[in-house]
DNA sequence: GTAGTCAAACCAGACAGATT
DNA sequence: AATCTGTCTGGTTTGACTAC
């Protein structure tokens, strides 16, 4: 045998460590004993099989019984009393390791019962012992008599720990199971429906955002699985393939109507000619604090909404007249102005003409229904460093800026597009299709943020972001001139935003593809 | 303080068109 | 054909206002 296992033999008996009563640590239990391990670490049986040999096998009889103590009568009482099934120690010799490798290991009988400690099998009277202290246990416990009573039919320690294992498996799956059913009704409940849409709201509110439906959904899909505090999503959400779907839909579903909403909201407000400060309030209602970069934001999506609705020719809403104004000149693409110039009665070409030559007397002369929105584009601040903005010739040179502009990107694109003001490509068979406004305000979008990028390349010292800040600043200024409202720009308090706010407004934004 | 009225806001579902 | 997206519509809820 020794020479058969040289690495076995090498093991120091007394290394194997006991518990006060006798039993081995889990970690020793599993190791091997004598020649039955030895066997099994052979692979000819496998350890529980030992358990099941006859009664007088021959095993038994090749095992040195007689060469360890037994123990003692009253270990083995203690023993029996505290774990009927515990797995004894293997009682190690004088410690020396010149003994043999089978010395120190008892192979023990099978018929022995508790008292003499059988490792891995039980008898029938260990069985009934253990049947007796299970009644007991599940009278204490209140669990089901037939069930422990199963348990210990397994007939030995090994069986019993592979079904404990089982039964931690299952439980441990059903526990799973029963968490991914929550949360796929947590998706349907309106509780969380409404705080997601809630916290989407904000999103699509946010000034920075990049597009409202380029990208968008799976954009903020990530941003919600970066922020699940924000959200209030679990975890758990992500982990499972049809769970993220599912919610992936909700989110989808809930953009959706923020996106209809706004659009109506939008709409409606240019049809009362409500001021923009109003629009922020009623579309906010109280999901967020909203600022000045609110306002400038929305106030770009509206003009992005007159635009489109100009170009789509969709007066339904909003009558054209009360749609047009001479400030959105500069971002009538020539299809549009062709196509409303004669609707509205006016040139408008020969309006832009004589903005750019700066002769606002002779539009102020002029008799067409629309004097008062040219003297209205003439008082609109242009200058974004918030003087009173009275300057008309600065206005002059903000639409003649915005000109030079269109020229320099018209020679970017193909000739089928028409480039706005912003710069953003403005194919009419694409952006004025209806049921696209969304997709106009991210090309505007995208526009703008090309024109700042070439405002700042040009003037050089300006930073984009200036660049950027300052077209929208504009916007916001000539919306205000348009739609001034019945009250006043409300000061703005220097408001607590929240945290979960501030995180939606600096981190929701990526790169544009 | 309570009840009634009205407008605005909200929401769910249906539908149409576009996209995959 | 299935799915996604945007829009519209009708019912419900909410909040402001007024009269008692």
């Amino acid at each position: 045998m020794i020479s058969q296992h040289p690495v076995r033999a090498r093991r120091k008996p007394q290394a194997r460590q006991t518990t006060a009563n006798g039993l081995l640590t889990p970690g020793d239990a599993l190791l091997g004993r004598g020649r039955s391990m030895s066997a099994s670490s052979r692979g000819s049986r496998p350890p529980s099989a030992c358990g099941s040999q006859p009664r007088g096998n021959i095993s038994r009889a090749r095992s040195p019984l007689a060469a360890h103590p037994p123990l003692a009568s009253t270990e083995i009482a203690q023993i029996a009393a505290i774990a009927p099934i515990s797995i004894p120690c293997t009682p190690s010799s004088d410690g020396s390791l010149d003994e043999p490798i089978t010395i120190g290991v008892r192979r023990q009988r099978v018929d022995s019962g508790v008292s003499l400690g059988c490792p891995v099998t039980l008898t029938p009277r260990s069985t009934k012992r253990l049947k007796v202290y299970a009644n007991q246990i599940a009278e204490e416990v209140g669990v089901p008599i037939t069930s422990l009573h199963e348990f210990i039919d397994c007939g030995g320690i090994y069986q019993m720990l592979v079904r404990i294992v089982a039964l931690v498996l299952k439980n441990d799956g059903d526990k799973k199971l029963r968490l991914l059913a929550n949360l796929k009704e947590l998706l349907g409940s309106k509780d969380f429906k409404s705080a997601l849409q809630n916290r989407l709201t904000a999103c699509m509110l946010s000034p920075n955002i990049t597009a409202y439906v380029t990208d968008t959904h799976p954009q903020i899909l990530k941003f919600i699985k970066k922020h699940q505090d924000v959200f209030k999503v679990p975890a758990l959400l992500f982990e499972d393939v049809e769970l993220t779907a599912l919610f992936a839909k909700v989110v989808s579903e809930s953009l959706s109507t923020i996106r209809g909403n706004m659009k109506s909201k939008l709409t409606a407000s240019i049809a009362k000619r409500t001021s923009i400060t109003d629009v922020a309030r009623s579309l906010a209602h109280g999901c967020i604090e909203v600022d000045a970069a609110h306002w400038n934001r929305l106030a770009f999506l509206r003009r992005c909404l007159r635009v489109y609705l100009l170009g789509t020719g969709n007066y339904k809403t909003v009558p054209l007249r009360t749609l047009y104004s001479p400030l959105l000149v500069p971002s009538l693409p020539k299809e549009v102005r062709q196509k409303i110039g004669p609707q509205l009665g006016i040139d408008i070409d020969e309006i832009e003409h004589n903005m750019l030559d700066g002769d606002a007397e002779e539009d102020n002369n002029d008799t067409d229904a629309f004097q008062d929105d040219i003297a209205h584009e003439n008082a609109a601040p242009r200058n974004v460093d918030g003087d009173d903005g009275h300057d008309g010739n600065e206005n002059v040179d903000a639409d003649a800026d915005h000109n030079k502009d269109d020229a320099d990107f018209e020679a970017d694109v193909n000739d089928a597009a028409d480039i706005n003001v912003d710069g953003s490509v403005v194919t009419e068979k694409d952006l004025y299709t209806a049921g696209r406004f969304w997709n106009f305000v991210d090309s505007s979008l995208a526009g703008a943020r090309k024109a700042a990028k070439e405002q700042a390349m040009e003037d050089k010292g300006l930073a984009y972001e200036k660049a950027y800040s300052d077209i929208l600043v504009q916007y916001l200024q000539q919306d205000l001139s348009d739609f001034p409202g019945n009250t006043k720009v409300p000061t703005l308090l220097s408001t607590n935003r929240p945290q979960w706010q501030l995180t939606i407004q600096n981190q929701l934004l990526w790169s544009h593809a």
